[in-house]
DNA sequence: GTTATTTTGTACCATTTCGAATAAAATCCT
DNA sequence: AGGATTTTATTCGAAATGGTACAAAATAAC
């Protein structure tokens, strides 16, 4: 079952045109513009240059191509979100700031127009009607959640919090600021809008004056 | 151009089988479970009971039948919010609860498996590539941000607000809760909880203890 | 009762959709 | 070089899609 025993990949029959994660990240795309009903397999090969059956050795059928593009996204994001949020010693403040930065960059990449989030763009949508996909989103909500309690908890015990501040619900209102960021980035609001917003509730959040 | 005035419709040709407002909730229904592109023609006239020239005569075409459901939907939404944040007196905290609570009836209603919000789980994803949805989704969280403000105002000039409280900050805190409970309604977390969150997070808004 | 008017129901059309079958092409192993 | 193996490229097919044409049906006006 091993296939690279070190440096050679030595494959066997004809070579891939095409890079499996290169791919997927077309793939990706494409259903970041999209959707996952609105996006049809030929858009996913004219996306990726892929033909039909190469698509389907690769990746399966479109519904586990999607589940590996928004499994590869949460990836992303949640490492995104973890390097921001990483005790470093700097405040609190400064830490959410760059976390809801971080997705901005994500939100607003490319030359294009803006995408916003992946999650709240195509797997909302899915979520109600598929086991899979909804499973996966509130799996990706509760690690989220969690990441931001975490750093909230550390906070608390440094004593950044206001007192008698609930750390749990300072968390949810720090992911709720995200998911708001999210949808508006999908009603087009401006990026600096909505750093604007991140910023203020970042005020909120910790405590602080304006 | 008067088609009835008075009582008696007395409309010339073939009765309509269908009534127009009961068909348009049909339809939002059947989006509101399937998303715009996810679904089709036939199962919007399996919903409705109509045919495919009824249902055109009707409401127009696929995407214009859309924009009717959505501007349907932001009425309904939007008035339920006003009409839980009047101002009748009482603390902002039971206001806000009372509009959070508007909408999770709305998200939890009927027997069926929990849909969410209409707007979160259908426009969402269109917005991106489709100018006219994109505006209706601008357009009604701009109404929610003010409806939100008008109400944190009037707090903040009744003393209800911690000092050096920021009320439009607030406001768009508020709106972000109840965007991270309808996003949670679609990943299938259960009413109690979301309604928890809405109750811990009403707290931290009107600066209170837990 | 006849005619005008509006809606219904069936059938149809062109296109798109997802998926698979098949043969050619490009590599590795011997 | 020859055979094995894997991927590519073209093609096909059955079903679903959005939208429309047209005759039959049901009502109001005359």
């Amino acid at each position: 079952m091993v296939q690279n025993n070190g440096s050679a990949p030595t494959r066997r029959g004809r070579p891939r045109a095409y890079n499996p994660q290169t791919a997927l990240q077309l793939a990706t795309d494409r259903f970041w513009r999209g959707g996952y009903s609105g996006t049809s397999l030929d858009q996913l090969c004219a996306e990726t240059g892929m033909n039909r059956p190469s698509l389907y050795a690769a990746f399966g059928d479109k519904h586990t191509l999607y589940l590996k593009a928004l499994e590869g996204y949460w990836q992303l994001s949640l490492k995104a979100i973890r390097e921001a949020l990483a005790d470093d010693g700097k405040p609190l403040k400064e830490a959410l700031l760059r976390a809801y930065d971080a997705q901005l960059a994500i939100y607003f990449a490319g030359d294009e127009s803006p995408r916003g989030c992946f999650v709240i763009g195509t797997a909302i949508t899915e979520a109600v009607e598929d086991v899979e996909i909804r499973n996966s989103l509130a799996a990706g909500l509760a690690m989220l959640d969690a990441d931001f309690e975490v750093r909230l908890q550390v906070a608390h015990e440094r004593g950044e919090l206001q007192a008698g501040a609930d750390p749990t619900a300072l968390a949810t209102l720090a992911s709720a600021v995200l998911h708001t960021i999210a949808i508006r980035a999908r009603a087009g609001i401006p990026r600096v809008e909505l750093r604007e917003i991140a910023r203020k509730a970042v005020n909120v959040i910790c405590g602080l004056q304006s």
